[in-house]
DNA sequence: TCTCAGGCACTAT
DNA sequence: ATAGTGCCTGAG
């Protein structure tokens, strides 16, 4: 099915490319990538985001997945509060925090644990392809994200054999508590932000950074501030007078600084961080 | 060959 | 609380 969803203040590039997903490509004037169980095609034309894809879609769920219920020039007001972001809010103009499905966010920020972008796409691509549903669009296929029951089921010599590595054990783990209902994402819903974070960390392969990503990429806890090594750098270079700055601290300075959408300042910040500073 | 990449667990203070 | 260290793997 195809449809189109009216859309302002959306840069689909921007939202696609940031880092918060890792199952998008870009295909020519289109990007291919998977929702769900649903292989998705997406393009921007002005203000409409053209949206087809393989299975029914609830086009409310895609709107939402992409963010497009949020007040964007609201959020700017409220994190807009210095130079800096103003700069990158400047740049990037239309990125939007996508809205996941929580057991894939979840997994994939524990396998993103001490590698780089290209790796991670890598290895979840490889544990689809193995464990995930095959999924077609017109010519194109891909796969789903497999549910946490496969993982759960399949043996560790085989996610490492998919590239996965030390984090094998953990994924796995964490796998088992899902399919066995004794972790339960959803119920991490109705928890304030702090609650939350912390029954996710408790979870193998899930510190604070890994919590605050699946927080904020699939849980809509829009204070979750991730603090990576660039982001801590840049905010002690930016905030801290050069002085170094533990990643809690760091996060504890964010939330104070940017507020309830402190996520959304580190999205934008962290690009203007890592790519467009110089040329500023 | 070597270093480094969007962390975390484990251990020792 | 806080600091140090090893970890699968692959790209540059």
């Amino acid at each position: 099915m195809k449809f189109i969803l009216p859309v302002s203040d959306f840069n689909l590039e921007h939202t696609l490319e940031c880092g918060q997903a890792f199952r998008w490509e870009k295909l020519g004037d289109f990007y291919a990538g998977v929702i769900g169980e649903a292989l998705v095609k997406v393009s921007l034309d002005g203000h409409e985001l053209v949206v087809e894809t393989g299975s029914p879609a609830d086009k409310k769920k895609i709107a939402d997945y992409f963010g497009l219920n949020e007040d964007l020039p609201n959020i700017y007001k409220e994190i807009g509060r210095d130079e800096y972001i103003r700069k990158a809010i400047k740049k990037y103009r239309g990125l939007r925090i996508l809205n996941q499905d929580r057991w894939e966010c979840l997994a994939s920020f524990i396998l993103s644990s001490y590698t780089n972008i290209p790796r991670i796409k890598k290895m979840i691509a490889s544990l689809s392809r193995r464990l995930g549903k095959r999924l077609v669009l017109g010519g194109m296929e891909s796969y789903s994200f497999p549910p946490a029951g496969r993982i759960a089921r399949a043996d560790i010599k085989t996610l490492r054999g998919l590239g996965l590595g030390f984090r094998a054990a953990y994924i796995k783990d964490t796998a088992q508590k899902i399919a066995s209902k004794k972790f339960d994402l959803d119920e991490l819903e109705d928890l304030n932000y702090s609650e939350a974070r912390e029954r996710l960390m408790s979870l193998k392969g899930v510190g604070g950074k890994v919590a605050d990503c699946v927080l904020l990429f699939s849980f809509k806890k829009y204070e979750a501030f991730p603090v990576d090594v660039w982001i801590k750098r840049g905010i002690e270079e930016l905030y801290f007078d050069g002085k170094t700055a533990a990643p809690e601290k760091a996060a504890e300075f964010a939330r104070e600084r940017f507020g309830a959408y402190a996520g959304y300042a580190q999205e934008y910040l962290y690009h203007y961080l890592r790519h467009e500073r110089e040329r500023s």
